[in-house]
DNA sequence: ATTGACCTGTCTATTACTTCACAGTTTAGG
DNA sequence: CCTAAACTGTGAAGTAATAGACAGGTCAAT
């Protein structure tokens, strides 16, 4: 007999919140999130407490905030703390800059493997599916040309010849990203 | 005497592509990047080979593959190996939505900070210079207010009126977010 | 009671580094 | 020539956030 009713089992909660045994686990083991107790077999016992408290910490790891730094957040709780928030969305919008300059790079590489030696058919249609599988949809794929032809117009260009869009749409592609009309 | 005009230490070669010297010390010890030669001393010698290696390294990893996959790259020189990249696009895809989601979610609790007890004065001033810290320009700025209104108008109300905008403005501001154009 | 599925705890491995400690080496200045 | 700073090497240990292996515990159905 475990589960007392307001009790759960390590694995009921992982599950509960999306997370991994091994992570709750692991929130134990540093403290984060102790059980309220165990059972007699020794298994641990996450009690309603233990659910908001895990419920906030989701909330912060969601945030891209460090362990740390929730810890700290918890421990010295009800001051907001807004440096640490302010912080981390300083690092997020570099973050967000350095993932689109990688896409811009994979982007070229792909380009430049569709141009070399080794073609795997990578035209039109192939990358549209590959962005779609990428999880952009129509918008995000008008935000994509607009960066590509705000950043490096001629490699722009380039790339769209590579895909063997006749050049006439090729000029309503770059206007439309020009005026970034999306 | 060890810089024979075309060799370089291992710090200089560090600093060179913004690395720490641990990294190219570990880059060794897993033979990713061993120098091309020693000192009498012992001390790492890096030719021009082993820079352009690094660089080869260095762009890959930008594009966020692991080292292994880097490793496969390198010897199997020659293949372009699309497989890698394309998958690495997906991958970057996914990342890319989730730093936007957190994004809004950092958002939405500063803004509950703003408004909760502890105002640390994030107005509209305040809030524009974070953005702008965070690496927005006006396009950017334009970009989230329109993510903002598309996944949560009425929070995207809600916030501009906790930053005292008066409400004929946020008319306008809602108005260009819906229809994207900016 | 017993089987089999599923659960538990602990322990170890992983990635790409970083930090540390300690001893030897090079270099610039006096 | 000497000394102090700055560099070098090795090796060990630490980091985040899990993932996986493993032996054993628990439970529902038979």
């Amino acid at each position: 007999m475990l589960a007392t009713m307001n009790t759960c089992t390590i694995t009921k909660l992982a599950r509960a919140f999306g997370l991994s045994r091994s992570t709750l686990l692991y929130y134990d083991r540093i403290g984060l999130l102790p059980p309220s107790g165990r059972t007699a077999a020794g298994y641990r016992c996450y009690t309603q407490r233990d659910r908001q408290r895990l419920e906030r910490i989701c909330h912060f790891r969601q945030a891209g905030l460090t362990l740390a730094d929730i810890r700290t957040l918890l421990s010295s709780s009800g001051k907001p703390n807004a440096k640490l928030l302010e912080r981390r969305f300083r690092e997020l919008g570099g973050q967000l800059l350095e993932l689109r300059s990688q896409q811009r790079l994979l982007a070229s590489m792909l380009k430049g493997v569709a141009a070399g030696k080794c073609p795997p058919a990578v035209d039109r249609v192939m990358w549209v599916k590959m962005l779609r599988a990428a999880g952009m949809d129509d918008r995000a794929m008008g935000r994509w040309h607009t960066e590509f032809e705000r950043r490096a117009p001629d490699a722009h260009q380039e790339f769209l010849v590579s895909l063997g869009i006749p050049e006439s749409e090729i000029q309503r592609i770059r206007k439309s990203s020009a005026e970034g009309a999306w």
